[in-house]
Order: structure tokens, then sequence, then C-alpha cells
DNA sequence: AAAAATAATTGAACACTGTTTAAAATCAAA
DNA sequence: TTTGATTTTAAACAGTGTTCAATTATTTTT
């Protein structure tokens, strides 16, 4: 029975060519500025066609989502073997805004997009479970911090918070244009200025 | 001549009547979902009147994110009278989260909201000059703080944007419900935690 | 008061959008 | 070759932002 199996393939292959366009034009043009048909013309398919993919452009755009929060903690993994907890941290941030600026699609997918009412409910909570698990590693990192006598007087609930929302607060008036109140010469730096600010200051908590 | 100066109110009425309906259905059911139909709808007109007092959609999109941010910066204003640039800076970031928590919707409006303005036409920054106001005024108060010896190394852009992005990033990650990741009996605090941990730091940052 | 000018408003039209669906084409199995 | 199940398509539906000629209302001038 190889038949079945090839034809098993070529739909993949097709919904994997779908997948590759709608990147493509959700990277070129956004989300929101990219059409089914627009997806449809770059592959030589009818719109109808996806519609026996996926069942929606929003599934579409899950599922090209739907590893952004393994992609995120893969990255973070390679900093695992870095001794040196503030260290990590540094290079755990780094990792963090140059995730979110080379992939602002899924960044605003994953930390600024509303978050859907079903999304407790259904089954792909397994992305949640990523995300508990990116916090965890920070949180994780930032305990040992404090255990080897950084940060002191703070606490590190709070304080994996703060720091998190700062590079996410960066990132997402940057994703979301929010940064030409910024000076214009420093517009297209200001986010990797900021994060080097914050090294500097996270240096000058570590003793 | 009180019949011009009546029907400039009238007009002026009308206008106004348009971005009452417009602000509702922002908030009620975000920007892009909302319709010119919808709006002409709620104020019982038809679509192309809306074009006789606004230019386009964007027009009043950016008509109501003006509004918010002259309400941002009447309470800033507030503290201008307090002399010490420190003292003045943690109060700016308790009122801006005040103001986040208070109207989560605006505030979501102003700056979490994907914008859409065709950032290349509308380069006008005439929309930007309340936004421009409150970030002035942040990086002003910083200026102030480095010039009287606080921050020492650090540059008053990167690190006006800095602050900002903090302040912004525990509110965004509140307002758009990414807390769950924080230990549940922290879930209710955490801003305010957050905020505290902040100011903290910025007081080991004094000296 | 009547006519002309001006302003406000409308509804239809245009070119799009996401999505559905009936029909057509394709192709393995009988 | 015929059957039966997929796959693909084109057309259609209901919606979008926007434009514009035509209509209506109002003000100004005669």
């Amino acid at each position: 029975m190889g038949i079945a199996e090839r034809k098993e393939r070529d739909k993949e292959e097709l919904r994997e060519r779908i997948l590759g366009a709608a990147k493509t034009l959700f990277l070129e043009k956004g989300v929101e500025k990219t059409s089914i048909r627009n997806i449809a013309d770059l592959i030589e398919y009818s719109p109808g066609s996806i519609y026996h993919y996926f069942k929606d452009k929003n599934e579409i755009f899950h599922a090209l989502h739907q590893g952004g929060f393994q992609q995120l903690m893969s990255r973070m993994e390679v900093v695992a073997s870095q001794a040196d907890p503030m260290e990590r941290l540094k290079r755990m941030g780094a990792i963090y805004v140059d995730f979110a600026l080379e992939n602002p699609d899924m960044y605003d997918l994953m930390f600024i997009k509303e978050a859907p009412m079903d999304h407790v409910s259904n089954s792909n909570d397994e992305q949640w479970k990523e995300g508990f698990g990116t916090f965890n590693f920070l949180r994780a990192t930032i305990k040992e911090c404090i255990l080897t006598g950084h940060f002191r007087g703070h606490e590190e609930e709070a304080l994996s918070f703060l720091v998190w929302s700062t590079v996410h607060g960066m990132v997402s008036l940057h994703i979301r244009r929010r940064c030409e109140v910024v000076l214009a010469q420093r517009q297209a730096t200001i986010v990797k200025d900021g994060l080097h600010e914050f090294f500097s200051i996270l240096d000058r908590l570590s003793s």
C-alpha cells in the first residue's frame, strides 16, 4: 500500500507549501494584510483549496506559530550550560530580544495579541506549558542569582516579572511601532541600546 | 453672524458623536473589527458622511489616540511641582501604572493595539505631539536625574526608553493576560509588586 | 418670497477581504 | 471501464474601506 502513503506525503507537502507561502507573506507584509488569495496565488492554487488543509486563516497562523514557544525555549537552552547565573540572565535577555526582533509576528502572537477565550479550555494549551517553561527558566536563574548573593533585598517572583516586563516592554513597543517618540536618529538602535542599559543596571545590582 | 458659529458647533457636535461611537466600538470589538459602517449605523448616518469629518479610518483612530495622551499628560502634570527629580520619576511611574490599570481599554488603544497607521504616508507627527509630550516629560526628568548625579554612566535617551519599557511591559502583560505564568497567589498584586521592586532598583541607582 | 449658491448627506458603486459550496476534474480501486 | 472517493476549482455570499455623482437641506443673494 505505497500509494496511500504517497498520497499522504503529497497532501502533507501541499500543507507545508501553504504554510511556507503564508510565512513568507506574513513576514513580508504582515498577517492582517495578507489575504488567503495572496497565499493561493503564490502556490498557484485556488483560494478555496486552502480550506481543505486549514479550517481558516487563524489556523494557518496558529500552525505557523505553534512551535514558537518551543523555538524560544530551544534558543534558551543553549545557555543552560552557563554556570554564572548573572551571565546566563544577560544572555537570556539578549536571546529573548533577538527572538522577538527576528520573529515579530510570532512574538506578537505569543505575547502581545489578544488571547483567545478558548485557549484555556482547548487542548492546545501545550503552548502555554512551554510559556510556563520559559518563565520558570527565568525564575530559576534569578533564584540562583539571589542565592549567590546578587539582587540583595529583592524578591524572586516580583523581580522575575520585572525583568521579563522590561525586555517585553522594549520589544513590544518596538513591534507595535510606539518608538517614534524617541529621537529619530536613535530609533533604529533603541531596543539594543535599551538592552545595553539594562545589562549595565543588572551589573550594578550584582554586588 | 451667530449662524455660522452655530453651524460650526453643529459640525463639531457630529464630529464628536462620530468619535464617541468609534471609541465605543473600538474598545468593544477592536479597531480592526470595527467598520465605518458600524460607526455610521450607531450614529444613524450613512457611511459616506463620515468621510466629510475624517479623511479615513486612521484619522478617527488618531483623534481618539490623541485624546488618551491628553488625559495621561494632564495626570502627569500634577507632579511637575515635585522638585526632586528622582521622587518625581517614581511618582510618574506610579501615575502611569495607575492610569493603565484604571483605563485598561484606553491604554490598550494607546500603546498595545495594532495601530492601523500607514507609517510611510502618515509620518506627520502632529498626531504624535501628545505622545512626544509625555515621553519628553520623562526624558526631561531623567536628564535632571543625571544632572543631579544620579544614574551615573547611563545615557539619557536609552535609559528613558528603558524606564518606559519597564512600566509598559508590566501593565501590558497584565492587560493582555500573560501573567498566568506567575505564581497564582501573586497574580493579583504582581504589577504593584513589580513596580515596588522597580522603585527599589531606582533607589539603588540613585547613588 | 423666489432664486441661486453652498453645504451636508446619501446610496450606489468599486475593488478588495474571508469563507462556503456546488460542480468539475482527478485518480485509485473494482 | 465504471465506480467512488478525493482534490480542485470557480462562482457566490456577505463583509470591508473608500469614492463619488446625485439628492436633499440650508443659507445667501436677488
